[in-house]
DNA sequence: GCCAAAGTACGATAACCATCGTAGTACGAG
DNA sequence: CTCGTACTACGATGGTTATCGTACTTTGGC
């Protein structure tokens, strides 16, 4: 297959929402999940190139697929594969452009939610 | 009870969260919801002295009692009795303080949604 | 080709939630 | 005191969602 791809990314295709698309009760019904809060906040805090399993949740595999594919169709991440991994990126330009100044202003309250209850799991 | 009250205020008392307790999950959970936004847009639009009957809203009034009863156990609305009235009121400050820009951001989010589709009942 | 690793698909289940109707309560007007 | 208005409480119901386990697919390494 000598198709101009990048190197190890897979055939696989997945659905992503046009930024024109998203919808604001969606988007705030994803972020309103403790899991998928944690999910988006680890890869805010520069943890792009983590594959799922990385990110250390307290489901099971398949719970953990749920919550990415949740995150994926309300247009939140991103996803793409690498070899046997799928790796997640934040859609940040595109929320700012569609929805400015969400996501940053919930990512700061959870972080500083976490700085006040570091031990809090969820 | 020594909390100015108002002329006409009953002597029915609602529970109200105390804005440190504020937890975004709730707030982000009370907002992905069509009805609940709309009514959240309505007192921002500066309805803020409108009974519930007035809203207008697409459910039973049965509905419409839970709607304000989650977004003022949410934090979002303060609720007080003006005779059989029940009035509702933005906590603006109160979130500004705790999740700073996070409901400007909605606010001018779903305005803009208003915008772009002044049809779209939800 | 074969195997392990990462993730997906599917079905089941339990919890949650939006919705409603009905019956009831609180209040003000008369 | 009675009545109408505004709202609430309660129970039922149907739909969505979070969770899991198991079986399957895709990929890369040996």
């Amino acid at each position: 297959m000598s198709e101009s791809a990048s190197p190890t990314v897979s055939g696989r295709r997945l659905e992503h929402p046009e930024t024109a698309r998203l919808r604001l009760e969606t988007v705030l019904g994803a972020l309103a999940d403790p899991v998928r809060l944690s999910i988006v906040c680890a890869l805010a805090d520069g943890h792009e190139d983590m594959a799922c399993v990385a990110f250390d949740l307290p489901v099971s595999k398949s719970t953990s697929t749920h919550h990415f594919r949740v995150l994926r169709e309300a247009g939140i991440i991103r996803q793409y594969y690498v070899g046997t991994a799928r790796k997640s990126a934040l859609r940040t330009d595109d929320l700012q452009e569609r929805f400015p100044g969400l996501l940053p202003s919930v990512l700061n309250a959870e972080r500083d939610r976490r700085e006040e209850h570091p031990d809090d799991p969820a």
